[in-house]
DNA sequence: AAAAACATTTTTGTATACATTTTTATATTT
DNA sequence: AAATATAAAAATGTATACAAAAATGTTTTT
């Protein structure tokens, strides 16, 4: 695994210290790499939005907040209907197989919370490349993206994992049935659900 | 000015070769600095849209086409009107003024292209920054940053600046008059407009 | 004692050198 | 002659060394 996604995990699992500038030099003996990947690896999570600029200078893990989960959702349960809809009538079903292929991996139990965010990601990407989108899909990838950031309450104190998975049925059972406006909006529900239960959660814990 | 605003200039003005992979040692000697920094500047203008990948390896200047220049105004068109939202009640008469600073910067006969774009942004972010959405707003910057690849035409063929200056006149007197729906409105359809008229003339000339 | 100026240390940015990967050209095989 | 395998060239990725900038601690001044 690259120096990026092991930075990605630490920040997940908690290992890196959240608030205080990460040194490139502390970084580079950890990871056993010299301070250029290093510094790659940091300018590109930044620009991700996992990690934010500490002062002047340096970067820093921000603090998971409802405030940004709201955004994140919000864009979401606008922007992921408008490419269903672009989508819609170029599904076929290999585009649906595959996404039924990662809802069943996304059913296993022994899966980090990273490849779990993927998992659920590749599941609305499979539906939506058939847009042929780049443009928009990309900010969409963008911001499923950062939601991983968020992955560990849902599926720890929301228990939000079967409620998600049956409502993925649904809507590939929607997309099959040729009902759209039934599919884009139970889209938008989908993606406001997921984002209110979490957005209450975060405002109670905060 | 740094690197990446030389290459953002070069690419705009057309002077960096357009669909070829665009070589480390030739930039570096080009714009004369080392690999390193001319590194960092291609991965960041390739994760800010401005460069795309080149078959495995190295980054090319993409060509501007309709459907990217479609998508980032269908984008820009759902979310800005969200962030007017949430930012009109706290609209006071200082971010007012800063927009009117911005608008009648644009004004001037002189500026370039760049410029111009930054400009338009400031204009918007001005009124946005009251929202207090840092997440939401900085895709909405990224998504009007993208767009100034495209404003050349704006500029130029299609002679887009008076309609675009007397709306933004429109837009902020509906915030001075509290009239919340009709801004919001009208904002919606400023981009909307923007856009088709840029779309239909990239599907011409293309 | 508080503030300002200076020197020291720390940290990041950049250049050069080397390692690895990818591409291109050439040779070999079928 | 086309396709595959191999070797050479070119490009990018990474390490180390140095330069510039920022942060910190100390001294001086008021």
């Amino acid at each position: 695994m690259n120096v990026k996604q092991q930075i990605k995990e630490d920040i997940l699992n908690c290992v890196l210290p959240r608030g205080k500038a990460l040194r490139q030099v502390e970084l580079s003996t950890r990871y056993g790499v010299s301070r250029i990947p290093i510094r790659d690896a940091l300018l590109s999570l930044k620009s991700e939005g996992w990690l934010s600029p500490h002062g002047k200078v340096g970067v820093m893990i921000p603090d998971l907040n409802w405030r940004e989960a709201e955004d994140i959702y919000l864009m979401r349960s606008t922007l992921e209907p408008l490419l269903l809809d672009k989508a819609f009538s170029a599904i076929s079903s290999k585009e649906l197989e595959e996404a039924r292929q990662y809802q069943s991996e996304l059913d296993g139990e022994n899966l980090s919370l990273i490849r779990r965010g993927e998992l659920n990601w590749a599941f609305h990407q499979a539906i939506y490349q058939a847009a042929n989108r780049g443009t928009l899909q990309r900010v969409v990838e963008s911001l499923n993206k950062q939601a991983i950031r968020y992955l560990g309450f849902q599926y720890g104190p929301l228990n939000y994992r079967t409620t998600s998975q049956s409502e993925h049925s649904e809507l590939l059972l929607m997309i099959e049935n040729k009902d759209k406006d039934k599919a884009l909006e139970h889209l938008k529900r989908h993606i406001e659900k997921a984002g209110a239960l979490l957005v209450n959660y975060l405002k109670e814990v905060q």
